[in-house]
DNA sequence: GGGTAGCACTCTCTCGACGAGAGTGCTAAT
DNA sequence: ATTAGCACTCTCGTCGAGAGAGTGCTACCC
């Protein structure tokens, strides 16, 4: 196979920005090219080349005699191209950032942004995890009765990440002797590890052990999942697209979306192999779900590493903006990373 | 108009029930009718009866020479006749309550796995809003400092309602003074309403009034709607539906359900209006929402009045199976009724 | 030899015609 | 009052023709 030549990289960009530009995802043909932009060779050019391109690998025919269209390899190759030189435009950095620093300043709101300005600009879903720490260390616990038997259990978690679950005891005990309970465990976990904490003997007291039990399980959940929390938005974007006219396609993937366990498992699958600062492109059959195929992500980590990390992507259709959601995948992960950042150094 | 006869009146519950049944929702011809179900009248005799519910405005036609499909009166007509006598299965009784008292036995639980059942069971979109005190009043607050100068309120209303915000001070305070705080408090209020606690004198301590404030400003937006948290479930059934065939029509219902505001609003209007124990079948044009004009809902309340009340429903189109939704809203209210009177009982 | 104009060919999409199928309304007969 | 028969209407799927868009190839030009 031949090497692909500067003209024909030029052209093969220029198809797939106009291709992924147009409403209605038509193949595009070389007429079409030659008058649409001004370049300086005939259709007939065009066309030798296009036939070149396709040779490669990188275009395909939906059937002959009709216009080309990215294959999966074309679009790697676009991504390739374009990572690192697409920068948000500064206006509209300015417009997030401002946005991130109107909103309160507790990581739940911080979530829904994240999510609802990742949608909104790529047009796409957007995927958002709750920053979360690596290991789980122990900071306090908290328990509320709320309704006969059943109380409410908040654990804090050192990096502030908090946890809640409500149980039910086998008999009414009241507020104060929950706290008492409460603050007793405070005293003796603070600091600790599950590790530790799963290591102490079995307490005399049977709420103590209850409770015990129950932040070791917590603590345990919390440290199996890669990611916090899931926050999602757009759901609806990419029903307007015309990939997924056909209802059956559409159905699938929201069908897998709404599940909230999907999107955890999703985060969780991708996330291990990206690192801070760096940005994952995964194109069709590079994803994880076998549903999916026509689809694509774009994922970042963002925290401190090594610390607390948490995901945010955002899915569409293979055929995506891929120049307008990198870039704005890379800032705002670099904005949450900075928000991270100082809520750790604020401690 | 001529009153309907009797049967007229069997003819129009057939057509009907076959109507709803039917998988493509294709309108029903006379002869069709005359061969599935075994009646001993002619094609041409049910043509005239369908003449006739068509004069009284219960049947209509697509177009001149096609079946006949109901209209919203003849649905309501259905469901008024239907209303009284059906009744779920036993066995289908006794499956969904094991899987209640299979549960766990908090409120959050309970309220899934209601939206999980509801839309299982009848194919639609389930909405269920948490049992909800008709007054807010005082039983406890938590303090729990976070990360840095982040802190999380847990307040417990009486009843057992959990509401909980993040708030961040101007300076990190203690878990120390935090907890000093929430006990001094919980000394003071205990009991009281909104509407006492709103009268309270300004406090010294600059911490004990930012929280009282807080207090405030949650129990009146508690206080401000009908309903608690709200649970859905089934966002995917609908899309199989051939009325939902049309994408915009698809998208328009997912883009209001996907709005957790829209929801909430949706239940408070429509739950206003019905009583424990009742039933409320809103049709077509009934319904609150201009957008939805070809759908139905079924909503019923549950709790105990006067006390803690909540909300439930399936949303559906309006060729919904009112025989399967029906007796399943009914029972799952009863149910969750007997639920909530016993937290509160066991108090 | 690279670039270009021209041309024949292929494939899709739209539109109208047409016939099959289903259902109706009416009339006359039972 | 009920029913059989019949003419009529409307939809839906299929077919074929024609338009439109695009290609690949060949011959030609600089």
């Amino acid at each position: 196979m031949q090497e692909i030549t500067e003209r024909q990289k030029t052209l093969l960009l220029l198809i797939i920005r106009d291709y992924i530009e147009s409403e209605s995802a038509q193949p595009i043909g070389s007429k079409r090219l030659a008058e649409h932009y001004n370049i300086k060779l005939s259709p007939a050019t065009i066309r030798n080349e296009m036939a070149a391109l396709t040779e490669m690998g990188y275009l395909r025919q939906p059937h002959t005699s009709a216009g080309r269209v990215p294959t999966e390899e074309g679009y790697r190759f676009f991504v390739s191209q374009m990572m690192h030189q697409a920068e948000l435009p500064e206006t509209v950095q300015r417009t997030i950032s401002h946005q991130f620093h109107q909103s309160g300043a507790d990581i739940e709101q911080w979530m829904t942004l994240a999510a609802s300005i990742l949608a909104h600009q790529s047009q796409g879903i957007s995927i958002v995890t709750a920053p979360h720490a690596q290991q789980a260390t122990y900071k306090h616990v908290e328990l509320i009765s709320t309704q006969g038997r059943q109380i409410l259990m908040v654990l804090v978690l050192l990096g502030g990440e908090v946890s809640q679950q409500f149980l039910t005891l086998s008999e009414p005990v009241s507020q104060e002797r929950l706290s008492q309970t409460a603050s007793r465990l405070n005293r003796l976990l603070v600091g600790l590890s599950v590790e530790k904490i799963s290591m102490f003997p079995v307490r005399s007291d049977a709420l103590d052990q209850d409770i015990l039990t129950l932040i070791i399980q917590d603590m345990r959940r919390n440290a199996d999942s890669v990611s916090g929390d899931v926050y999602t938005d757009g759901l609806t974007n990419v029903l307007s697209e015309p990939e997924f006219n056909e209802t059956d396609e559409a159905r699938r993937a929201l069908k897998l979306f709404g599940e909230p366990s999907t999107l955890k498992d999703l985060m969780d699958k991708t996330a291990t192999s990206s690192s801070i600062g760096g940005l994952q492109v995964l194109i069709g059959s590079e994803g994880v779900w076998e549903e999916l195929r026509q689809c694509s992500m774009v994922v970042a980590r963002y925290g401190v590493p090594g610390m607390t990390t948490g995901t945010l992507g955002v899915f569409g259709p293979m055929r995506m903006s891929y120049t307008k959601t990198i870039p704005t995948v890379r800032y705002v992960a670099g904005l949450l990373s900075d928000l991270v950042n100082d809520t750790i150094v604020g401690e």
